[in-house]
DNA sequence: GTAACTACACCGACCAGTCGGTACATTTAC
DNA sequence: GTAAATGTACCGACTGGTCGGTGTAGTTAC
């Protein structure tokens, strides 16, 4: 998954040798650059969203908000994720299908039904994870390890509640 | 300015439509694509500087980092900026020639000598604003307008300082 | 007279998608 | 049991279109 140019850059003759297979092969498995693109999104926030569950640490359905939108900005704005996927997958706001697996991952992980006092911290804490993984894939964050480090632990703490 | 596609999909012929000149006289002035998108870029961040400029009230040197980085998230997070532009430019992402502009911008907004206690909350602030440009950008944020002003709101309360 | 164009024809690289064909395993028919 | 048919996975040459860029002859404005 190299591809330098973002996944919109991605070349079916690239995308074949990548996954040593032919052009003809590859395109027998998806019937077009748009679907194999979409393949490429859906697997790489499936991976995440299992990141996220791991990071969870118990069943989604029994974590509260909270616990959701940190599981999600730990999984965002860690190590887990690659700085080189960030960066490919950004194309995927030009094409709507290729939002639709984004929306879905946000949906469930970040919507709450009776949004409470604290929501409002909990949605800064996502756009700053948001925004720091958009710093990485365009390399201008340049924070320092230490820097880095408090700003992380910061969002932690606007996910964390009320408190604050 | 349509171009759905981001600036890298911009064709020279559709700029040229745009602009309302021949390809000709396009390439009269630019002198490659790049050279183009870099002038796109160029003017895009030039006037999110001024604006910033008007925000900020008062002359750049004697604004201290918390009234940078507010004038930076107004400008950014409110209605100055419009979204059909930032979409347009995500792709500088992949193009290191036309992230430079970016780079002078957060460089000359953004960072601060001696970074003091309430740098961290400042970085999050930042970030935060990023994050709900690209959320605005991707059609993914869909706070409501209350939500959204309360969000806006925090932003500016953390990128104030001390004060929690 | 020269800078700033227009209009238009064209080139070459690149690339998504097509298509004829190969190889091989599994199933069906007798 | 075996021959024919079917299905699946894959190859690679080719096609058709797009797009950045070139070239050139003519036009307008100052």
């Amino acid at each position: 998954m190299a591809g330098r140019r973002g996944i919109g850059g991605l070349t079916l003759d690239a995308a074949a040798q990548e996954a040593g297979v032919s052009k003809g092969g590859l395109v027998y498995h998806f019937a077009s650059k748009e679907q194999l693109m979409l393949a490429v999104v859906e697997h790489l926030i499936a991976g995440w969203e299992q990141a996220m569950l791991t990071e969870l640490g118990k069943p989604f359905d029994e974590a509260t908000a909270a616990e959701r939108v940190r599981a999600y900005t730990r999984v965002i704005t860690g190590l887990t994720t690659s700085r080189a996927d960030l960066a490919i997958l950004i194309d995927s706001v030009h094409e709507e299908s290729l939002l639709e697996p984004w929306r879905g991952l946000l949906r469930r992980w970040l919507e709450e039904a009776p949004p409470d006092v604290s929501a409002v911290d909990r949605a800064v804490a996502r756009l700053a994870a948001d925004g720091l993984w958009l710093a990485d894939a365009s390399d201008t964050s340049n924070y320092d390890a230490d820097m880095r480090a408090a700003i992380t632990a910061r969002i932690d703490r606007l996910a964390e509640g009320p408190a604050l």
